[in-house]
RNA sequence: GGAUGGGUGGCUGAGUGGUUGAAAGCAGCGGUCUUGAAAACCGCCGUGUCGCAAGGCACCGGGGGUUCGAAUCCCUCCCCAUCCGCCA
């Protein structure tokens, strides 16, 4: 959620800021409900004031034991006014909120301005000399190397679930854990985040404070019986940690990490990514979240992406790093790198993390204040999220990349030690 | 699912329908004392919003009602705790 202040006293820098998401911007409307609001408010709180006023009078001459007549009289024609404004102000209230919190975050000044993901900026790959297409064979897709192997298994999930479900099997389940363990390892170790096992059902307020609801619910699985929606990502409960607190700067910057498994309705992507592993309802992740002071944050946007790439590195995935342009990113961030690993298989790059700092506005939906020592004003924190990494994707990564020509698959050294010291994965 | 008891400031916890935005304690901030620290003592100390300021207004789980006036009374919903039953 934006600064409804900065957006009443600096409306075509805003709108400007706006923009470069594309698309049109439109805030008359919000500027004349808000001004309505304003309007109500003044009124209100003007007869609010002589109601107290009265009240008090009313106390005070009555232990004094004084007529009141007069002032009871008052109040017979004020309270009902009063009653009708306070209505009124509340809807408007309601009106201007739910303007507001469909109006995306704005992009920091370093984020590139662009339409789509074609104007996106790599900024890095690794390892730097590319070796992209260089296995001595032709290279197949992961969903091939996993079905020879028997240890992805497409029709099953389809039978016990459907579409974009799949069951994983002997090693292919093993690797997948592995991987978890491993990432959970380096981020807890190395990287010192802490560790949390959060609720994989969240309400509705904690979806908002994110910023899937209200704008985003067709992505979401939601319960028939109660209120509760599925997380699509553990940025969700991790970022909500801290919602509605008043933090003490002491405890800034704090680092949490999760795996969780994620839910989503791809209700966008019909017919995309349909085979493999790539879209699925349902899959793994380890989320990285950082809750910071704002002075902090575009730098912890640099750290956290270095963890998530560091990653990749140990699993000797290539990759390259991409700073996502204003038409591309994300409703509630400000600046976003997208990680982006090679799959032989495919001959192309994936998203396997998407790292973001969306600055106050997610802190301002969610109320996450913090205070500096012995200051008396709260201050909102900044709050980042990245994957470090996608579990489903990575084990796509793996597969692809270990590939032989026998239909083999090398396990990255980094993963032996979770896999029993198993080194090749070779078909049953 | 059944039966009780609760939801008040960063935390714990008082609160008779009327100068109560709310006692007290803890934490925090400032000070006295001390070589330094601790202890003790004194003072300050809820969040948000409007305003240049003085100050105004709102907020005691959410919503509605009674009343001239509600943290306090009524209705309703939500949540939490405990016990019983069921269950991984």
């Amino acid at each position: 959620m934006l600064d409804i202040k900065l957006i009443r006293e600096k409306p075509e820098w805003v709108a400007e800021r706006l923009g470069r998401r594309g698309g049109k911007v439109d805030l008359s409307g919000f500027h004349a409900s808000e001004a309505k609001l304003r309007e109500i408010r003044v009124e209100t709180e003007k007869l609010q004031a002589r109601r107290n006023e009265i009240s008090t009078e009313i106390g005070r001459k009555k232990s004094a034991k004084e007529d009141v007549t007069g002032l009871f009289d008052e109040m017979k024609t004020l309270g009902p006014r009063l009653k009708e404004l306070e209505a009124e102000l509340r809807e408007q209230e309601r009106v201007v909120e739910a303007t507001l919190a469909v109006i995306p975050n704005m992009p920091m000044d370093s984020t590139p301005v662009g339409r789509d993901e074609r104007d996106n900026i790599v900024l890095r790959h690794w390892p730097e000399e590319q070796k992209n297409g260089t296995l001595p064979f032709q290279p197949k897709p992961h969903w091939e190397i996993g079905e020879k192997l028997g240890i992805l298994d497409f029709e099953a999930g389809v039978q016990l679930a459907g579409a974009r479900f799949t069951v994983l099997k002997g090693a292919g389940a093993r690797l997948s854990r592995a991987l978890i363990n491993f990432m959970l390892e380096l981020h807890t170790g190395t990287h010192g985040y802490t560790e949390i096992m959060p609720p994989l059902l969240a309400n509705a307020q904690t979806l908002f404070g994110t910023g899937q609801l209200p704008k985003f619910e067709e992505d979401l699985f939601s319960c028939r019986d109660n209120p509760w929606f599925l997380i699509p990502t553990a940025e969700v409960p991790l970022t909500n940690l801290v919602a509605d607190r008043i933090l003490d700067e002491k405890q800034l910057p704090m680092q949490m990490t999760a795996w969780t498994t994620c839910f989503r309705r791809e209700a966008g992507a019909a017919g995309k990514d349909t085979r493999g592993l790539i879209r699925q309802h349902q899959f793994d992740k380890v989320e990285l979240v950082w809750i910071t002071r704002p002075e902090e944050s575009e730098q912890a946007l640099e750290t956290l992406t270095a963890h998530a790439e560091e990653v990749l590195r140990r699993l000797e995935l290539p990759f390259r790093t991409v700073c996502l342009c204003t038409g591309d990113m994300g409703f509630s961030a400000a600046k976003t790198y997208d990680l982006e690993v090679w799959l032989p298989g495919q001959g192309c790059y994936r998203e396997i993390s998407s790292c973001s700092d969306t600055q106050s506005f997610q802190a301002r939906r969610m109320k996450a204040r913090f205070r500096r020592g012995g200051e008396k004003k709260t201050e909102f924190v900044h709050t980042l999220n990245g994957s470090g990494v996608a579990v489903g994707r990575a084990l796509v990564a793996v597969l692809e990349n270990g590939q032989q020509a026998d239909g083999s698959v090398v396990i990255p050294k980094a993963l032996r030690p979770y896999m029993g010291g198993m080194e090749v994965i070779t078909p049953v």
